[in-house]
DNA sequence: GTCTATATGATGATAGAC
DNA sequence: GTCTATCATCATATAGAC
């Protein structure tokens, strides 16, 4: 039996293992044990799959951090929250950096962080600058790992790129190096903004 | 008379007008005014020429920057050339986000900030943050508008997301938002890096 | 709601003539 | 170095039986 929930639990799956080009209406539909045309009874198109899966990606992002604590406190929880929900899809990252449009869940996020924000006391601009930046940080990093993108032999780096040397070293503490550059990032732009915060607070 | 270098140069102006998936051999060759088959005198598979088009896209990042300036003015102005760059062709992004692997232009890329940033004094564990931080942001904001994602609409936000009431103005400020977006993250970053060198440096 | 059968067209790549 | 012809495969989507 077939529902939308499954087909795009299906779906998805295909997406982070194999990518969007492997993720046919075919392959789908076999995984699901069914063939193909059966899709259509459920989504009209292939791409309102996709935005199904996109939506119920963002979903998983808890919103709730943001109520009862500080504005500094509350972006930092939900900037790690959104970013291991994206970091879990990265293939999915192209598709949902194209921004909110018409999917509920990704409104409701963009609706949570700028009313947190100019709750607390910053001003509309200012607001929708810091949201975007952390998009661009978060999207960034869930995009693909920075340390998986060295190779595993060092001859490639010795002679003509000599500071790379140990680039190659990169690999093994991949998770470590990502983790700890979006760690550093995130901390230090908060910082910068409760730095910034007394001058440009309107009550 | 086909070349290399003219293939990469369409191939990235099909890229940047309609997509990857657009890029195929036959669109490709057609709008070269030659047939499909004729691209294979020059590239082994259309993945050859993929990297290619990615790495000629990197190249055009000015690395002499990174001279003859301390390592804040430095990083600043090496991540507005590299944004610059990639913004310049947002489908390429994905692409070019899963690292340097072998493409020359990258790699060079990597080890000029690398050691610009080693030479100043920094740790070379606090480089490679900075180092993927940085890019984490450049990606991030190349990959696709903040401003662009939401509807130009206004119904669409009323009742239900009630801080986003103002957000289908955003799309007619499109540059003006991202690129403040940008420039807010990439000074607070540096700025915040420049707090943190004096407690890490080593000489 | 799912199936078989099929329409229709694109894709990357190769063989072999010129 | 470019061509024509073609291979083998894949794609999304529809029609109509059960």
């Amino acid at each position: 039996m077939l529902s939308r929930q499954r087909i795009i639990e299906v779906a998805t799956s295909i997406l982070d293992s194999d990518g969007l080009d492997a993720l046919s209406t075919r392959r789908l539909a076999s995984e699901l044990g069914v063939s193909a045309p059966s899709l259509y009874n459920h989504f009209g198109t292939k791409e309102e799959i996709l935005d199904g899966i996109a939506d119920q990606i963002v979903a998983q992002v808890d919103l709730t951090v943001l109520d009862g604590t500080d504005w500094p406190q509350a972006l930092i929880a939900w900037a790690r929250g959104y970013r291991r929900a994206l970091a879990a899809h990265p293939n999915a990252v192209p598709f949902l950096a194209r921004g909110p449009r018409l999917r509920p869940a990704a409104l409701a996020l963009a609706d949570a962080v700028y009313g947190k924000l100019t709750e607390a006391g910053w001003p509309p601009g200012y607001a929708t600058r810091i949201g975007a930046a952390m998009r661009y940080l978060v999207a960034g990093s869930a995009l693909g790992s920075f340390a998986q993108g060295f190779v595993d032999d060092p001859s490639v780096y010795a002679d003509r790129y000599p500071h790379l040397r140990d680039a190659h070293r990169l690999r093994e503490h991949r998770q470590r190096v990502d983790d700890g550059a979006f760690e550093l990032a995130l901390s230090t732009l908060v910082g910068g903004f409760e730095a910034l915060y007394p001058t440009v607070r309107h009550t």
